[in-house]
DNA sequence: AACTATTTATAAGA
DNA sequence: TTCTTATAAATAGTT
């Protein structure tokens, strides 16, 4: 009684006995629904419907007519051998028609070659998004790893910086230890002007600042 | 406003207008029905309906094809009776075969034409094409870039390497010659200005990491 | 084509 | 199944 009536869902109903229930209702209705139609508006149309179990329901005005009609034109006493013919003709119409089909359906095959392609489109598409997350990894990876070689460097160049420097002030405490004792024995005196640039990412060392770094070597040499 | 709709009497619209708006609307409805009952009881029907224009509206969940075969396969009714059945069956068949025969028509006209999809296909290609090696370049020229970069603190490395290991033996020597001249002989006198600036790469290096560096300098400790 | 007053179809319950 | 009934859906007449 409370029933309150569901908006009907357009998917297959699981429920056999509801299924065969509908079905019957709503067949009804389709059937009583074309002979309106085909009454209202005098128009000619072909309804089937196989039911579950494999029954036949069918509608349609247009053949039984016109074969009333026909008959009813026809000489009677060939009317077997008329019905006869009628058949082989329409059969032979049905037959060349069939064939014409097939030739274009196995032609729309051919030219959907592409279409095929579009169930393979998506595989490609599953294919192309695995293969690019493993670029997109590989990609990663590979950057994570100069990173991390280039901070070593980095630090590297830290750690060598600040032995320079210590070397440096070592040098120079020396330098002037040893300036108490009279430089007798200059086998060298240099002055040094080393200047080290180095950049970051940003800014790539030029040529220039290497070959500074070069001459700046060589001045080092003591010999 | 006011119009009190009446209850339709089931017989031919005789005003044309009339009869072909209902015929629209009506058509529409069925086709609905149709459908919708294909779907809520998963069975399989074909409807067919010719306009008096000959325009021609068709369903079919299944394939035309299929549900013929149904069809055929029924067991036939005897005499009279089976020649009409037959007859109307093979008109319908034609019928129908038409119908397909032009939608195949139409889609081969489209396939071979402008199809859109067609061309949408070799436009997506192109797109592809060129988003890729965009990507491809960008993910080339970035590797370079750090390459490069890796390379030069490469060589930044092994100059620092190199001038620690000639202020090292400058030390040494020194202090060997302190040793044995007793600070009298002074090689070498050198005057630094290392100045050393180096920009961090990204700010990787943490303070840890500076603080141990110099704590690691210890054994260039010369005394 | 869009809008309603109605009719019609039908889901659920009996 | 069939009937009943509340409610959803279709649609005739109109704009």
């Amino acid at each position: 009684m409370r029933m309150v009536r569901q908006k009907t869902q357009i998917r297959k109903i699981e429920n056999l006995a509801s299924r065969q229930v509908t079905f019957s209702k709503r067949r009804r209705g389709l059937f009583k629904k074309a002979q309106e139609l085909s009454t209202l508006c005098d128009v000619d149309m072909a309804l089937i419907v196989f039911s579950a179990t494999g029954k036949l329901f069918h509608y349609s005005p247009l053949s039984i007519n016109q074969v009333l009609e026909r008959r009813k034109l026809l000489p009677q006493n060939t009317g077997e051998q008329q019905s006869s013919e009628e058949i082989q003709i329409a059969r032979r119409r049905s037959a060349i028609l069939s064939k014409e089909l097939a030739e274009r359906t196995r032609e729309l095959r051919q030219m959907k070659g592409e279409d095929l392609e579009g169930l393979d489109l998506k595989e490609l598409n599953k294919l192309e998004a695995i293969i690019e997350s493993r670029l997109a990894a590989v990609v990663k990876t590979k950057g994570e790893q100069m990173l991390k070689e280039i901070g070593t460097l980095k630090k590297k160049e830290v750690q060598l910086q600040e032995e320079n420097a210590h070397l440096k002030q070592q040098l120079a405490m020396m330098e002037r230890s040893n300036g108490h004792t009279a430089g007798i024995h200059d086998q060298c005196s240099h002055h040094y002007s080393l200047e080290l640039t180095i950049n970051s990412l940003g800014s790539i060392d030029t040529p220039q600042n290497y070959y500074n770094i070069n001459t700046s070597d060589t001045c080092l040499k003591l010999g």
